[in-house]
DNA sequence: TATGAATGAGCCTTCATTCAT
DNA sequence: GATGAATGAAGGCTCATTCAT
């Protein structure tokens, strides 16, 4: 008689926002974010423009969902990762790892984090720049922590997070972006000893 | 006296076409892409949207030249401090000082460059993205040539390569956005001596 | 029993046609037009929107039903007030006065009425100028019973009977719309004497 | 050679202004607000929809300079055939012989007024509400002077004031929606006795 | 009956580009 | 060359109505 929201429907309604997600992701990581219209997106998740707004107030809503939910499990990702670990210097690799890990495994969520968005208008860049300097703020309390066990030679350790962090993004980027380096779990390798002696680490 | 005629017509347009330029620059360094609109330009510049088109094609065409020239400076400046010098090592140093003195001297250009054109479309990242991989190439050249003169550790400069510009690239644009580091020249010392390490030249 | 059934469901049915009104009355007599939405009426009617239409074939058959609703109760207070008199003045003077105390007791209705339904769209507009022609014709009866009694001097009572109605209708208005007069009630008594001297009412 | 904006291409835009409000009045006047959609609007002026927005901000603009200008209008009007008289009594027959004249020569603009506009959204019913309010204001000056001279016995002259344009107001509308009375000068006429007489006028 | 998710036509507005003057 | 009015496709969003459950 009466309509009742049983646990079907509540799970049908829930995969049709993933699946308006999982569209707009697709979307997002191959076109640009002007090309991201409500109506080629409605289209592809097969609703109607108006569905769309029954799960998102508005187009921008959508994108913040998304950056969000990407945010989110790459701190995740990287809080397991570094869980694992003891040492400081261990934990900062993890940190690494985890990101490298996890774009490598989806790359959908890189492209998007790290091609994408920073073409998207300001409100999202500057939801981006948190996120980069949140990883930059992690690494610098893992620098700062190094540093008073004396492992690191004095230096300015906000710059070497910057360059830490930067190093690794340019890296993921031109992979991302080229398919160069091919293999990016070993270009970690690298990098990871590039940066650990660029620290000056003893 | 046609000649003259012809000369004195051609530097008028090349007058026109620089005065478009120039506006144009200043609001691409302190507007968000979509409030670039062409009849906003041409108002600035003290032309009628119209006229606009007799200079460009297209406003593609616009952010185009404006980044080519800033290119060719980039590239002129570096060439130049590079030229000052013999060893390589210094050369690569040279490279990046250059870049760091043009976009400090300029942060304008800086600005278009590294904050603003990323949040362009498709079209002008490209454009971008050739200029970072010049850069990169660049100082690829430099870390084989090094290698070869047995000055690095054994190493996939290719990454290394991409670890340093990205470094670079991390710090500036923290400068640009945050105003921190405050003073560049000096984050400079830091980047160099983190990046030196970081190569384990010896 | 089965006939005791349907009975039982007509009146629930009613009941919850009564309630939607009722709450359609409110929104009615408090927000605009385009405020008036069958979603926000539904909800407030605690009913699902789907529901609405069970009762109403669609938006328009509501506002007709309320305005219908409205002039019938109109219409059997001027017909009791008129009843209670002999003379064809006072049934004139009664019709007016009925009008008035309605209002004045509910404003509700009055501000529906008067003040919002004018300003919907046509179709309801025209359902409202048969219940203000209904009120003329009313009156323009009185008169002409007035005239064959010799009561009035010679004139247009067509257009007499308009003005008549027509002063009423703007005191109402502004009273309803700016709260001047303060007393209706009061106004009313002016009124009846500002039109009894304008008929020439000997 | 430079783009002259002679007198004549001055007069072409004022054309192509004059050319919108035109066709809106023409629509105003026969269709309900909500039907009238810039698109349609622009159709029926023979230019494109982008073409509207050089010369109103938006949509609701055109209805305010449409309403302002009929506004103007009527105050002109009246102030105009006042002006010819010296006897209040005969600057208040002035009044409302002005209003019902131009009515009569532009009916456009009386639907509009009396018909049409009150059936709008709410920033326009009180546009209205006020152009109303004027004409009550006007009245009621003339009253209060009458009353000063003696001309008129004792009473409320803000609800006389009221009755006054009501009556006129209710006797235009149905003119314009019925067409009855037939002869709108005609019926001012009776209009005039019915409220001088109503207002006690000695 | 009752539900409320789904629909999609239609609205207002913007802006790169064109073209008659 | 220069002008700026004109264009019209396209965008985001709303809401009365429908329909599978």
């Amino acid at each position: 008689m009466a309509y009742q929201k049983t646990e079907k429907v509540k799970k049908k309604i829930e995969n049709k926002k993933e699946s308006i997600i999982k569209v707009a992701k697709e979307v997002l990581a191959n076109e640009s974010y002007s090309a991201i219209s409500i109506k080629s997106i409605a289209k592809k998740a097969g609703i109607a423009t108006g569905t769309f707004y029954l799960y998102f107030s508005n187009k921008e809503k959508l994108v913040e969902t998304i950056v969000d939910e990407m945010y989110a499990k790459l701190l995740d990702s990287i809080k397991k990762e570094r869980a694992k670990h003891e040492q400081v210097i261990d934990k900062l690799q993890a940190s690494m790892e985890a990101t490298i890990r996890l774009f490598a495994k989806e790359q959908h969520l890189a492209k998007i984090l790290l091609v994408q968005i920073p073409s998207f208008n300001h409100a999202f860049n500057r939801k981006l720049d948190e996120i980069e300097k949140e990883l930059i703020k992690l690494t610098l309390a893992d620098l700062k922590e190094l540093t008073d066990q004396g492992m690191l030679p004095k230096q300015d350790i906000q710059i070497s997070a910057m360059a830490f962090v930067g190093s690794f993004r340019q890296v993921m980027i031109s992979w991302l972006r080229e398919g160069e380096p091919k293999n990016i779990e070993e270009a970690y390798q690298t990098l990871i000893q590039y940066n650990l002696r660029g620290l000056g680490k003893s």
